[in-house]
RNA sequence: GCCCCGGUAGCCUAGAGGUUAGGGCGGCCGCCUUGUAAGCGGCAGGUCGCGGGUUCGAAUCCCGCCCGGGGCUCCA
């Protein structure tokens, strides 16, 4: 039984179905199939569209048949499955306290494991570029963030607060502070680009309802990065710092097509001189084409103080990301007076660029959380190896092999025979735990061991030391991969 | 920040004005000594988010606040 009843809104389509009233935001292209429909149940909420009118919003997917229905209902589970919230406290990486606060997460030993590996895969890449580490505070005097403009534009997000007489804001970015760095002394164009780079927590204070995980928080740490350099050294800049972006994607298992890149021109509002705009857009332009990058413009929608470009993925899930982006900034260098003595003898502007990476290490650890569904890479998995005897009567065996592996620096625990094996392989596989080490009587008297991976796969019987030159080389070359297969088809050839 | 929904032990959850708030997981103790995705038994663990109100009586009803979830808006 389906009818339709008046509308409290233009944009809302409302039908009695069942003796319930549904509203749809769009018009259902064929009304009088509603009935016909698999209805799933998403949500209820209240809205007023006019003062006196209040509609009751059921929101729910309508698909031709059960079966589409449940593969929907499906997906949502394995979002919920994967879903960083839940497994950030199962793995015990991570928590957001209610003392503590809203949106400041609380990074535990086994989290700081995988925040490690992010860091110190930036590290690397930073290196490559020729971005070089500092350190910069947390605080500044209000005086600097008015010099910068953001105690006007970006003051409703900044805690500032007053000492005494003066004001201080915590910083919501890292740039005022490498540009100090920068302006410490007088700059010659032989030294650019100038590149610094730091792991810098920033404040934000973002709505509350805005947050979310560790997706969306008020403290956050960017792999950020400023470079100071000539107008014409910023194409080769930006290709160089996209092609680390490709890399790092692909090392995370993200193909072409899951990534989207796109370039952002000159906003309405906004500073520099157009001849400042048309030569950093196109140098922009230029990169991605020599790059021979597919991407689309975004017409004004570049900072207020240049043209950016921005790199989305897509997780296995379908979900589009904005993490990396690149952007030219006029204004600053202007702000603050960055200067460099030309080639002719006059003092030059510089001009910067902002980059991320990872964009926050928060943000980019919650994401591929949920892309592997905390089963992550064993370079990054907070517990590498779970060695389990059988019996008691294996257990100074498997504390030795527990202490060559740990020598060895990987991260590895024991798990005590108190509980039955099969219970403690369960929970390796509940924990994501990329490789156990089984030591019953069998392998003790041989001298050996039996290692199961996480996708079922097993060797049995072979030697610490086989197992370490393949862990070792899964680790360095931060495989995605089990390298574990290896040994497995070998002992096939052998057996 | 706005709208709706929710908050019960470390985690998941039963409970809808009436005894000492019940269960599962996890934890601890004991038994078992285990060979590949949950062995058995016991014990501990709760200001029912916080504060106020209604009532003879509140986890349960009302108000305020805090926190979380779904959406809007916004971003890394």
């Amino acid at each position: 039984m389906l009818s339709r009843l008046g509308y409290p809104s233009e944009d809302i389509n409302c039908f009695e179905l069942n003796g319930v009233k549904v509203a749809l935001p769009i018009e259902p292209p064929d009304p009088s199939r509603l009935g016909g429909l698999a209805v799933g149940l998403l949500g209820v909420s209240a809205h007023n569209p006019s003062p006196n009118a209040t509609l009751l919003r059921v929101r729910g997917v309508a698909f031709e048949d059960e079966v589409k229905l449940k593969a929907y209902i499906e997906f949502l589970r394995e979002l919920r499955a994967r879903d960083h919230r839940f497994l950030g406290r199962k793995l015990d990486l991570f928590t957001i306290n209610e003392l503590s606060g809203p949106g400041l997460p609380l990074f535990h030993p086994k989290g700081m494991v995988v925040w490690r590996g992010l860091v110190e895969l930036i590290r690397e890449v930073n290196r490559r570029l020729g971005y070089m580490e500092v350190y910069t505070p947390h605080v500044y005097r209000a005086e600097l963030w008015r010099v910068s403009g953001h105690y006007h534009l970006y003051r409703d997000k900044m805690l500032i607060f007053k000492v005494g007489d003066e004001e201080y804001g915590v910083k919501p970015m890292n740039c005022p502070g490498h540009i100090l760095i920068y302006k410490s002394r007088p700059r010659s164009y032989r030294e650019l680009p100038i590149r610094y780079s730091e792991f810098g927590t920033v404040y934000r204070w973002e709505q509350s309802g805005e947050l979310y995980g560790l997706l969306r928080v008020r403290g956050f740490t960017q792999d950020d990065g400023h470079a100071f350099l000539r107008e014409d050294q910023v194409k080769d800049e930006v290709k160089a710092i996209i092609r680390e972006v490709y890399w790092i994607l692909r090392l995370f298992g993200f193909r072409e097509e899951d990534v989207r890149v796109s370039l952002s021109t000159r906003p309405e509002k906004s500073i520099g001189t157009e001849e400042q705009w048309r030569k950093a857009t196109e140098a922009l332009m230029e990169a991605l084409e020599e790059l021979g990058i597919q991407y689309t413009v975004k017409e004004g929608e570049g900072a207020f103080y240049g043209p950016k470009v921005d790199v989305d993925f897509r997780d296995s899930l379908g979900r589009w990301w904005q993490c990396s982006t690149i952007q030219v900034d006029f204004a600053l260098p202007e702000r603050f007076d960055l200067t460099y003595k030309g080639p002719d003898g006059t003092l030059k502007r510089p001009v910067m660029i902002h980059r991320a990476l990872l964009g926050s290490i928060e943000r980019f650890m919650a994401i591929i959380i949920e892309n592997y569904a905390g089963k992550l890479p064993t370079w990054l998995a907070p517990i590498q190896v779970a060695v389990l005897p059988i019996t008691r009567r294996q257990e100074d065996y498997a504390i030795a092999i527990h202490g060559r592996l740990v020598r060895e620096g990987f991260r590895a625990e024991i798990w005590d025979a108190s509980t039955t094996v099969s219970r403690r392989i369960k929970r390796s596989y509940e924990l994501g735990i990329p490789y156990i080490v089984i030591v019953g009587r069998g392998e003790e008297e041989l001298g050996k061991i039996t290692v199961r991976g996480r996708g079922n796969v097993e060797a049995r019987l072979i030697t610490l030391g086989q197992f370490i030159e393949v862990l070792k080389r899964e680790v360095e070359t931060r495989s995605p991969r089990q390298l574990l297969t290896e040994l497995t088809s070998k002992m096939e050839i052998q057996g």
